[in-house]
DNA sequence: TACAAATATACAAACGATTGCACGATTAAG
DNA sequence: CTTAATCGTGCAATCGTTTGTATATTTGTA
């Protein structure tokens, strides 16, 4: 590959020159400024980004780390951040911990390795505590993003979680359905409690008894959203305020296997609003968490140095699921 | 940060020698080496690979560059490429062209600018042909996958577009479909451009006449899908082989609009298979592409330094939209 | 005891770019 | 005509690692 001596030896002049006239430097005459970006132009030089960036100290790569690309929410926080963080000269680097500590903790070294600029991170359901976090990241400026660990320094972007849930269990009620269960993730992710209060708080505020037994921890993919449903029908639930829509999803399975009719029997809603909760029949309501908008306050965040929290408003998107009073 | 002369200070050895040891060089005592790993963990050195790969001329990180990274297909390439480069030590930077010549180009040459060790890309619709990857690149080795350019060298994966469609195709006829169209896309591109000759095949080699007018080239979106869907019915299909998901699903909100049962009165094959795909009512029946293997097979060509082809067999997944031998 | 071989470490030059400082040439001011 | 200011360029160090070669120490052998 052409490098600023080859250029430099082609004209006859020396690197920092040639370095100059590339970067625009005043000190260098108009003249041989136009003669050298000729050169590079016809030679086919690229500026080798990584010497230029270890010279300088400085990078322009940020890592994003979340549990798995696949997911509509992620993908499209990802999005979101690129969107900024491309205008403004960054790339990204994007690592899935598929939801394990280890893992975490690894491609967290590896960007420390690489001396990324910063990193934008959703943490691992495998994650207890953050506590991993910093060690392997040394001073790197961190932006956690709806999974966070409160204790971290740092700048956080959160959905409103606890207003959302409140929001949607308040909505279940208001349809009528009386014995309202939930599923919940793990109570060690802010993200998940919140959700989990919210609920709690909106039973309470409307004179529902609010019931531990009906409460299924831990359920937030398909499998354990099913099974979980399955034990909320037990115990005479005739509504969910699922934390995921892809557990929302396993108990929307669960519903067909025992025939009970959604929004009539049962009521259901989601958090997340991944794509195919409109498709589904009934059509899920869910919780939309404005990710594109999540990923550019991220961004955001990172570039402009914050440390303060953003919180992200969150919509809910009625549809069929749960809308008994319009459905019948 | 801390770098190897920060240790070898703190211990009263030249850098060079920290380095031999943390390499595993035989050439440092095992005294030293235990002495030096130990003080490197002591002080938290994490080595910077920036650097490193630059002495070294190698690079540890690949670019992914793809259209957009919240569909399910190329984010499950993405999990495949990762899986397999992950684990040959190597990094990825992700990067989205949103369909656009000018964006890919652009990215490109970042790539290029950062001495990536090679690129998998699948390209923009916007992009009419492969010239202007090659100048933005260098001698950067190219994997394609998925939508690859004939012309440009280097390995391609690619699924079996030609006999994919013209399974699903026969699918079709032998449901009873008797006026089947397709939803195509630029023809400009290798995988459409095959997913419609198959299509063709298909009819012709059952006897059925082809009719270029209910050929919907450029419909790969949910939108164009829906509109190209309206105008098929006008013209009198009773089946359509779409060379997407996303159209697909356009088609069966048009065919839902105008009260046209699937199956019965109409069949309905998409391509990719995309999680929603099996969530629909009618669920759809597609052609899924193995991405996850697309992915896996694209990260092997480059470790390998290949420059084949290799084909990835596509499976009709067959659902209700075009069963209608089961469905009544 | 002397010399060769082996061992462990140091020295210094790279990788490709950037940048403070110095230098010669030109121009301006007194 | 001298002195100073200005301009364009070159020199050389530097970012953090790696690595070929040199050097000092130890060990073994005759």
């Amino acid at each position: 590959m052409v490098t600023i001596t080859d250029i430099a030896e082609a004209l006859g002049v020396t690197p920092s020159t040639v370095s100059r006239a590339l970067a625009g430097n005043p000190r260098v005459s108009e003249e041989r400024r136009r003669e050298v970006q000729q050169a590079a132009e016809r030679m086919g030089y690229e500026r080798n980004i990584v010497a230029s960036n270890l010279r300088r100290g400085k990078s322009d790569v940020v890592g994003i780390v979340i549990p798995r690309i696949n997911r509509e929410f992620f993908s499209n926080v990802i999005s979101g951040a690129e969107s900024i963080l491309g205008r403004a000269g960054y790339r990204t680097i994007i690592c899935q911990t598929h939801e394990e500590m280890e893992t975490e903790r690894r491609v967290l070294r590896a960007l420390s390795r690489h001396r990324v600029a910063g990193v934008l991170m959703s943490h691992a359901i495998g994650s207890p505590d953050g506590s991993h976090i910093i060690p392997a990241l040394g001073d790197i400026p961190l932006v956690q993003f709806d999974r966070v660990f409160d204790e971290l320094p740092g700048a956080k972007v959160v959905g409103a979680n606890f207003e959302g849930s409140y929001e949607a269990t308040v909505h279940l009620i208001r349809n009528g359905y009386k014995r309202i269960g939930t599923l919940a993730g793990v109570m060690t992710s802010g993200v998940f409690k919140d959700r989990f209060l919210g609920y709690r708080k909106a039973l309470e505020d409307n004179g529902l008894p609010f019931d531990e037994s009906i409460v299924f921890p831990d359920s937030i993919v398909r499998e354990t959203g099913h099974d979980a449903c399955l034990r909320a029908i037990e115990a005479g639930c005739d509504a969910l305020y699922s934390s995921g829509d892809f557990s929302a999803l396993g108990a929307m399975d669960a519903l067909r296997e025992r025939g009970i009719d959604s929004p009539g029997q049962f009521g259901l809603v989601g958090t997340a609003n991944e794509f195919f909760a409109s498709l589904m029949t009934p059509s899920l309501t869910s919780l939309d968490q404005h990710p594109n908008e999540m990923g550019k306050q991220a961004a955001l965040a990172f570039l402009e140095g914050r440390s303060d929290t953003t919180v992200i408003p969150m919509d809910l998107k009625i549809r069929q699921s749960s809308n008994r009073l319009y459905h019948g």
